[in-house]
DNA sequence: TTCTGAAAGATTGTATACATGTTCTTCTTG
DNA sequence: CAAGAAGAACATGTATACAATCTTTCAGAA
């Protein structure tokens, strides 16, 4: 048995999450082939979920569809991974903006907290739950902006680079700046200053981005 | 029978841009639940096609699943189409450069057609032409960027404001504006002129919008 | 009249069967 | 030995059957 049965979540979306997972972390060669029937009974399913989870992956752009072969595996080249922090350069700044303007109270108190608890694991040094606080610390960002199509942009470009932003943590220094960084944003937006929320995120997506670069 | 059978498009990519458009057209009141089982009915379908391609919609977050409901549209709303056009102006003048930077000869002989075509267009005042050749020379754009990323955003950010733009084209003046905007964005390009590639496009976006909101 | 609860209905979730078209392999023939 | 054709294997595309879950309706009792 491959996924849990008391999880509620539908097949499909499980197959999904996983399948995209691999492409993203790379647990597939960039021009691999996955074939339903293979997928299927590998993840011991039928083919129903595998192709409808195929049929996202494909709008997403992350594998392309070859007839009758199988769906191609596009995974991210560091070719895109620079794109996405180009593109998150021009347009995260103006979530920041708009989340500092238009922030509420119950998403003010959960960026509180994920600050503390990044505070914490930066003390532990604990790459893991920092990369996972991160996703947070900017989906709440992107939520509190209010602006359906800038969440649903940003929010898949974080996906695809989750894995250069985990490896990132990992090195000695990067965990205590990343912080800093953070909580510089908050502040920002915490105190409903929305020009320097905005120059405040653009910086660390700078930072962010050099350090994966080699700096 | 609803589709052409002749159309070698698979069923779901013909029923995904059938409902699409019914929802970007707003064809839809929004919070309407589509059900698969009507669907497949009035398109004369099997529910399977249909399922795939809502699965798709949910991606885009042009719907939202109801469990044991259906789904529920969410159409472009005005406030969406700000953001929208917020978001091109920050990031489409970031394509026109690379554009200009890496455009090969067979995307700038297209465009130079398309050109010629709009200003065909624009003397016999049809706005229906000139909306197509108006996505089309944004994505001939979009493609020349070399960007699997940036072309992906910004081609599903110009579906959604599709409704829109052809309605701003009926307006007397506007073909003619448009024009001359898309002329100095395609001179840029064609010169190799990234910055003047970038103002000219950011201007056209800012025109657009202003356009839209009512000028 | 109103509340309760059970049954019927509606809807999605999943599996499977069948159709169609392509690719690969193998066997035949020159 | 090589080339081509036939058929087997394989892949996706589509339809349909069945299961599970939630909603609605309607009957009956308080």
């Amino acid at each position: 048995m491959f996924f849990d049965p008391n999880d509620k979540q539908s097949l499909t979306a499980k197959v999904y999450a996983h399948i995209r997972d691999d492409i993203i972390e790379g647990r597939y060669q960039n021009g691999d082939y996955l074939v339903e029937t293979k997928l299927a009974e590998e993840l011991d399913v039928s083919r129903t979920p595998i192709r409808e989870a195929l049929k996202q992956l494909e709008l997403e752009d992350l594998v392309v569809s070859i007839p009758n072969r199988g769906v191609m595996v596009q995974g991210m080249t560091s070719h895109d991974i620079d794109d996405i922090f180009t593109i998150r350069h021009l347009i995260e700044g103006q979530a920041a903006y708009w989340a500092a303007e238009r922030i509420d109270e119950g998403s003010l108190a959960r960026l509180t907290e994920v600050i503390e608890l990044m505070e914490m694991y930066t003390r532990k040094n604990d790459p893991t739950n920092l990369a996972r606080l991160d996703t947070e610390f900017h989906n709440v960002i992107f939520s509190a902006c209010d602006s359906r199509v800038l969440r649903h942009i940003l929010a898949q470009l974080h996906q695809n680079t989750r894995q250069v932003r985990r490896t990132s943590l990992t090195t000695p220094e990067r965990p205590g700046r990343s912080l800093s960084e953070h909580r510089r944003i908050f502040e920002a937006i915490e105190q409903h200053k929305p020009d320097e929320a905005k120059t405040a995120m653009e910086a660390h997506v700078v930072n962010a981005h050099s350090r994966r670069a080699g700096e």
